[in-house]
DNA sequence: AGAGTTGTTCAAGC
DNA sequence: AGCTTGAACAACTC
């Protein structure tokens, strides 16, 4: 679940759910965190999303972060809301949904102070206001590092995950190996505003939506996609080329997608 | 059943 | 210093 745009689509809605009158609970039978049962009883000021983390903020100079990891997923239960699975690390109660982490690898107490040091050790996150490209330029154009890998790297750029990686490389035209540094001023421009067209449309859709129409169907979701797990180009009909790029397994199209030297 | 997966951090080494 | 690699952690699907 949790690329950059989920993330912002859930501090959305939690925000509605929770903020003003909510209090936290901390799961009962749960793998709870036993920091997370400080904020039993605190009233949630807000929720914001930095790239992939979740940031609660509750009354005395407390806020929750989590970060869903891979495999982390967050449940919205109406009430009256079913026992918490035993993977629940926290239950946010709201006064009419209960919010479940499920599993997240980062679910923990943090002050004001450790909040700002985390939004500053992450790269510039597209979808916030008053971000600067010219930030994220000046790193990937310094870096012998590939495009792939930099597009990857949160310290370097937040919210883009493996999927959007490989999508928004192959509707730019460029071979994730390209390094960073022979990226052109343009390229970068055009994949700057691209990623910000495509995470908006995320947002809004939960759900990543590379092509022009959307399927709404989960279980056909990667109809919604042009390379990701496909087999041929759906530009130019050649095949499609699985690279695994730190572990991580990205998809081109070695006929569109080209080096720049 | 077991491979596969929309992620990150840390330490160690080049 | 910048970069890479490997390990550890997490939960669920088919």
């Amino acid at each position: 679940m949790p690329e950059g745009h989920t993330i912002h689509s859930a501090a959305r809605r939690h925000r509605r759910i929770l903020v003003g009158y909510s209090i936290c609970v901390s799961s009962p039978q749960g793998r709870f965190s036993k920091e997370a049962l400080k904020l039993n009883g605190n009233i949630c000021m807000g929720v914001e999303a930095y790239g992939k983390h979740l940031v609660y903020e509750f009354c005395n100079n407390e806020f929750l972060h989590v970060h869903l990891g891979l495999f982390g997923s967050i449940r919205v239960h109406e009430y009256p809301a079913s026992d918490p699975r035993d993977t629940v690390r926290v239950r946010l109660a709201g006064n009419y949904h209960a919010i479940d982490i499920i599993g997240p690898t980062i679910c923990e107490i943090y002050k004001k102070v450790e909040v700002e040091h985390l939004i500053s050790r992450i790269g510039p996150d597209p979808l916030r206001d008053n971000v600067d490209p010219e930030q994220v330029f000046t790193r990937i154009s310094k870096s012998r590092s590939s495009i792939g890998k930099l597009l990857m790297d949160q310290s370097v750029i937040s919210g883009i995950g493996n999927i959007y990686r490989t999508e928004i490389l192959w509707r730019q035209s460029i071979h994730p190996h390209t390094p960073g540094r022979e990226l052109t001023r343009s390229q970068f421009q055009r994949l700057w505003y691209d990623i910000i067209l495509l995470l908006n449309i995320g947002v809004k859709r939960n759900a990543i939506v590379t092509t022009e129409d959307q399927v709404n169907d989960y279980k056909k979701s990667k109809e919604n996609l042009n390379v990701f797990a496909k087999s041929s180009c759906p530009r130019c009909d050649s095949d499609i080329v699985q690279i695994d790029i730190n572990g991580r397994r990205a998809y081109v199209c070695d006929s569109c997608q080209t080096l720049n030297s």
